[in-house]
RNA sequence: GGAGAGGUUCCCGAGUGGCCAAAGGGGACAGACUGUAAAUCUGUUGGCGACGCCUUCGGAGGUUCGAAUCCUCCCCUCUCCA
């Protein structure tokens, strides 16, 4: 049982960032394996936002980690605290949810964080079951659990107090409920990202107020977005949707940094962190192109989500427009008006028109600054002649416009 | 309730009557170099068939030949006092 036991702590350890405590986390184990009841693994997603992003994966398989191990997880969609809205800096006041959008962005949930996780083991679960039943004066002493200066220790509030930015009262509700979620719920462990810390050891502060054993606390690293450096969201638009088409998504994650390229290995691929070292040093000392074992971690995760074949057609579609430099397949067509053929156009017009440039005026900066061509012949003038259709328009690096006849 | 500070283009942040489509930085985009990498260098960064015109500096009015800048009212944020 020793050796079990060692075993299911080096995978719950893996790529965890912090584990309060790690001896109350051993001890769950130690007796969950005696008694043969599964610990219950909670994690909190906003209702608002079903899209998932490579960001959220890290901590969903930290979830598949504890399914593995034999525990039980819920999904819990904050669908009531969507509603306060996660104290963020962005003081915007979210719009009510109707239980048919809630139940539209569980369903979304469902079928992508089946692509990870056993259903078999899922529970997923609504904190407006409990929260809406909740009187006004639970609610009042729920909130004397806690005081303003405990609070303010929270490193968002506290910047935004120190540097005069607004913050709602309302605001600190959102880690009260949050962690009441975990008394409602008798979790046993919770996992969120480094950024849900405090909202994490509120439910384990609450926990002890509402007279149960304190849940462990294991939080997981913020996936950097392709940038390298921001925290990878939506909208920041560094993120690599897991519903997202292979092709964007085979090209997306080639374009990260090589340093960023090994922080995604630890964090997201399957292979062992030997095997990444192994990658690390073939680097090194030559013997493997740092192009290639971008390609490979690319190849993991757009089969993940796509399956072998749709992968190796990314890959395909992408050496030969990046590699041969060979205009891709699906790109939008434009129709040129029948008598058009062998007259000018204004190509400002076309390429804002087709939605290539956001407007004429960027189009006419592009055109100067040599960014656009016409069959792989740079145009440097705003007017030009066309002829013999159809000709493919590029701008940039990988915007495409087919023109027909 | 009283006193004070502040709201500027994607973000931060200058600008306190014309030289302001608004400094500087960040980000983004583009070009060169490449591996759609990083670093570096260069350029661009409100709209418009465009040496000009139109819209922008929290909102609405006003003063002026002329306003982001001055005045009035309003909305929002913060600080201190109560």
């Amino acid at each position: 049982m020793e050796k079990d036991l060692s075993r299911a702590l080096n995978l719950i350890k893996r790529g965890a960032v912090e584990i309060i405590n790690e001896q109350e986390l051993e001890d769950k184990l130690r007796k969950s394996m005696e008694t043969g009841v599964p610990l219950k693994v909670k994690a909190g997603f906003d209702p608002t936002a079903p899209d998932l992003h490579l960001g959220h994966t890290v901590l969903i398989q930290k979830m598949k980690h504890f399914q593995d191990l034999g525990h039980r997880v819920v999904f819990l969609i904050g669908d009531f605290t969507g509603l306060i809205g996660d104290p963020t800096g962005k003081s915007e006041t979210r719009p009510a949810l109707t239980p048919e959008q809630v139940q539209a962005n569980a369903a979304t949930y469902k079928e992508q964080i089946f692509k990870i996780l056993d259903p078999e083991k899922t529970e997923v679960a609504f904190n407006s079951v409990w929260m809406q039943e909740m009187k006004s004066i639970d609610m009042i002493r729920l909130a004397a659990k806690y005081t303003v200066a405990r609070m303010l220790e929270r490193d968002d509030f506290k910047k935004r107090f120190q540097s005069q930015q607004p913050i709602g009262i309302h605001e600190f509700m959102y880690p009260l409920i949050q962690g009441y979620d975990s008394v409602a719920l008798g979790a046993d462990i919770e996992l969120g990202g480094t950024d849900q810390k405090f909202n994490l050891l509120v439910g384990r502060h609450l926990q002890k107020e509402y007279g149960q054993a304190p849940q462990v606390v294991i939080t997981m690293p913020l996936l950097e977005g392709l940038d390298g450096v921001q925290k990878m969201s939506k909208s920041l638009g560094n993120y690599v949707g897991i519903t997202e088409d292979p092709k964007a998504m085979f090209g997306k994650l080639m374009s990260i940094s090589d340093e960023l390229m090994f922080r995604y290995y630890e964090l997201l691929s399957s292979l062992d962190m030997d095997e990444i070292t192994g990658l690390k040093e073939a680097m090194k000392d030559g013997s493997l192109h740092p192009k290639e074992i971008k390609a490979r971690l690319a190849m993991e995760l757009v089969e993940r989500f796509h399956g072998q074949d749709a992968a190796a057609h990314a890959r395909e579609a992408f050496e030969a427009q990046f590699g041969r430099g060979e205009v891709p397949e699906d790109i939008p067509e434009l129709k040129l008006p029948t008598g058009i053929q062998g007259g000018k156009i204004y190509l400002p017009r076309i390429l804002k028109d087709a939605g290539l440039v956001k407007s004429a005026s960027e189009a006419r900066r592009l055109i100067k600054q040599g960014a656009v061509s016409l069959d792989g012949h740079k145009l440097t003038t705003e007017e030009i002649e066309i002829q013999d259709l159809p000709k493919v328009l590029k701008v940039g690096k990988r915007r495409y416009l087919r023109l027909m006849g």
